[in-house]
DNA sequence: GCCTGTTTAGTATGTT
DNA sequence: AACATACTAAACAGGC
């Protein structure tokens, strides 16, 4: 594959899925939601490769957008005018690209329905949790006078009031010399972990995730208001800061390491129920 | 009609 | 080889 520039991957397929792309555009934006044609225009903007045969790759994208639990849709508000809602990352996903690869993740993400015996469904808790952390988010860079860019401009991550840096942020992700993806993944986790202090069992894959910055910097916009989160708990452990802080992404064959933590996880979202049999 | 969102199905490819 | 995940295509429905 031929190295691309910086900040974008010429005309080449970018060594990313459709799910580390979206999740990419949605870190970009200090909201931490976007709207399905934001998506798009960032994925257009940062990786040429995509102005082209938009039909097709537009329609994979909201595929997973739909199919993959690890998106969830957030209805827009009387006073958010516009098309279709908007999309944000379940707040328990970061750790899905467990071996580093923004290509293809090791377990799936999925979140558990109340079939698997969890608590009872509260419906859209997680799209009604993310929606408060986009406006307390919001609220805070405003007080503090935090320059917010247009939702069409993306922040890239230099302006967050915030020094964590999500997996996704495309400063973590698109500058970064390429290589080919298997390297690629093993030299930019390298480079994560540098910075930032590992905590417990789930910085394996992301160890950024879970530094003391994330709780530092990210938390108290929501723990200064004594909010809790739509799961019931502080909404600190929700933002990765807990050690108790639920491994989401749940194996196909669960081991028996990752099942004590299923009882601590939030309820489902109603997507993952519609599944049909025929579902893989 | 277009856009958004959901669902199903088939194929390709990586992992175990 | 079997399985899991990703990609693509297509059909369909609802909203504007």
């Amino acid at each position: 594959m031929p190295r691309p520039g910086r900040n974008t991957y010429s005309e080449q397929k970018p060594p990313y899925s459709y799910i580390s792309l979206t999740a990419m555009a949605i870190q970009s934006c200090p909201e931490k939601m976007l709207p399905l044609s934001d998506i798009y225009k960032f994925i257009m903007e940062r990786f040429p490769y995509y102005r082209d045969n938009t039909q097709r790759w537009q329609n994979s994208l909201r595929h997973n957008l739909s199919f993959n639990d690890c998106f969830i849709k957030i209805p827009r508000r009387p006073e958010q005018p516009g098309k279709g809602s908007f999309w944000a990352l379940h707040p328990s996903c970061g750790d899905m690209f467990e071996n580093g690869s923004f290509l293809r993740r090791r377990k799936r993400f999925k979140v558990l329905t109340s079939s698997d015996h969890l608590a009872p469904n509260k419906q859209s808790d997680a799209a009604h949790y993310l929606q408060q952390q986009a406006k307390l988010r919001l609220s805070a860079l405003a007080a503090t006078g935090t320059h917010l860019p247009q939702m069409s401009t993306y922040n890239l991550g230099v302006s967050q009031s915030s020094t964590f840096k999500h997996p996704f942020a495309i400063e973590n992700i698109i500058a970064r010399e390429y290589k080919v993806p298997g390297s690629l993944a093993f030299s930019t986790m390298q480079s994560m972990s540098a910075g930032y202090p590992l905590h417990n069992q789930l910085t394996t894959a992301w160890p950024h995730m879970y530094s003391s910055s994330v709780i530092d910097t990210a938390a108290p916009i929501s723990m200064a208001s004594g909010d809790y989160g739509a799961y019931g708990m502080p909404i600190k452990s929700l933002c990765h800061g807990g050690q108790s802080l639920p491994a989401i992404p749940v194996p196909i064959k669960p081991t028996p390491t990752s099942m004590p933590a299923f009882s601590a996880l939030p309820p489902h979202i109603p997507r993952a129920a519609r599944r049909g049999p025929g579902s893989r």
